[in-house]
DNA sequence: GAGGCGTGGTG
DNA sequence: TCACCAAGCCT
């Protein structure tokens, strides 16, 4: 960091807070009771180390595991993902949610190799500018890879900073989340960038948890202010919460032969970029408010008149069976779906452009769907289907 | 700067 | 069954 000579330091500038013992204190630990063996670790391919971190971010570790390793042998390095089709790298990522981290991989992907002639940069600066890659992601990148001195500050670090420093206030707030970066930075150690790195996630993922941390076992318990004043429990604070909305939809389950009817999401909003079930206009994502749960098929299920319509440029109705409804709960709002299984009398050809499909039904595992999406597929077309698909003749 | 953006596990 | 939680980034 750069000093302008006389200039005296302010009150609370980072070098107030320098304290080689606690990089010491946590480098220890992970070295004795960190982790080591997890998939992304014991390399410095910062593709791999990338991946690992966009997947992880606001997603745990054995959540992601079997997504990283499935992706991994698809796409085995930089060059093979930024090559790889939108709709395989959206099926890859299918099921490990917040969509918008699998298209930006891409673009992310196909830039390094444009940009960078394959190889990641070192500098975090650099890696920040890239799609996905904010300022605590570039850090880690460019520490595990790189041995570069960068901080990291997620919901571990977060939770361990706000605990050991007796740190109040909702740490998404700008002045606190300011503070703990200030803290962060002055924290770093000389040397072991690595371990310290890791040491920190590890300790917010395996000791210092939001519920039942094990105080007893962790290297900062001696100096830990929340521990000294019995307010673990209360720290960090909660973001105060509001209640969700309610909203619903009806979807369309159109089977003809081997295959079923599939419409592409736009790129944002939710579910952006998959694939998913047709949805009756005006029933798509509407607001509710009536208080009814959801079993009530006959209060305002939709007239036989709009599926007819909400058909008709892919065929001609021939019958419409209500499937049991269900709930999907997100983190801003409840969606209940009601789902309808539509039969035709005949298929029309897709007359130009459009964001529909018909999409083999024995394909369906391929398919970048939403996992609720999925699970209803599985369920519906479970034996019936498939079997006139597996059936010769 | 507040809100949008998924999913599966857990108590 | 339900509320809450888990390695953030983008607009």
């Amino acid at each position: 960091m750069k000093r302008i000579v006389g200039a005296r330091p302010s009150p609370l500038a980072p070098e107030q807070f320098i304290d080689p013992e606690f990089s010491r204190q946590v480098i220890g630990w992970q070295q004795q009771h960190g982790r080591h063996a997890l998939p992304w670790q014991n390399t410095r391919d910062a593709y791999r180390i990338w991946l690992s971190e966009i997947m992880l971010q606001q997603t745990q570790v054995a959540a992601v595991i079997p997504y990283y390793q499935r992706f991994l042998q698809r796409c085995p390095d930089v060059s093979a993902l930024a090559e790889a089709p939108s709709e395989h790298v959206m099926a890859l990522w299918s099921g490990l949610g917040y969509y918008t981290r699998a298209r930006n991989l891409h673009k992310c992907a196909q830039r390094i190799v444009a940009e960078y002639g394959g190889v990641f940069p070192d500098d975090p600066a650099l890696l920040a500018e890239l799609p996905g890659i904010g300022r605590s992601t570039a850090a880690a990148i460019a520490a595990f890879s790189s041995g570069s001195r960068a901080a990291i500050l997620d919901g571990n670090v977060k939770r361990v900073f706000a605990r050991v420093f007796g740190i109040d206030g909702y740490p998404g707030a700008k002045p606190v989340e300011d503070l703990l970066w200030q803290r962060a930075e002055a924290l770093l150690p000389a040397h072991g960038i690595e371990a310290y790195t890791q040491g920190l996630m590890d300790l917010g993922a395996t000791l210092c948890t939001r519920s039942k941390p094990v105080c007893a076992d962790c290297p900062l318990a001696a100096r830990c202010v929340a521990l000294a004043t019995q307010r673990v429990h209360e720290l960090p604070q909660r973001k105060p919460k509001k209640a969700i909305p309610e909203k619903q939809t009806a979807m369309l389950l159109v089977v003809d032969a081997d295959r079923v009817l599939l419409e592409q999401r736009p790129d944002s909003g939710i579910w952006g970029g998959l694939l998913s079930l047709p949805e009756l206009d005006g029933q798509r994502l509407s607001d509710r408010n009536d208080g009814n749960d959801d079993n009530d098929d006959n209060d305002d299920a939709p007239e036989l008149a709009a599926f007819g319509r909400a058909v008709a440029p892919f065929g001609e109705l021939a019958s419409c069976q209500a499937l049991p409804a269900f709930s999907h709960v997100f983190t801003h709002f409840r969606l209940h779906i009601r789902p309808y299984r539509i039969t035709l009398a005949r298929r029309l050809e897709m007359a130009g452009q459009t964001r529909h499909v018909w999409y083999r039904i024995d394909q369906l595992s391929q398919a970048p769907l939403p996992a609720p999406v999925r699970k209803l597929l599985l369920n519906t077309l479970s034996v019936a289907d498939l079997s006139s698909v597996l059936a010769p003749g």
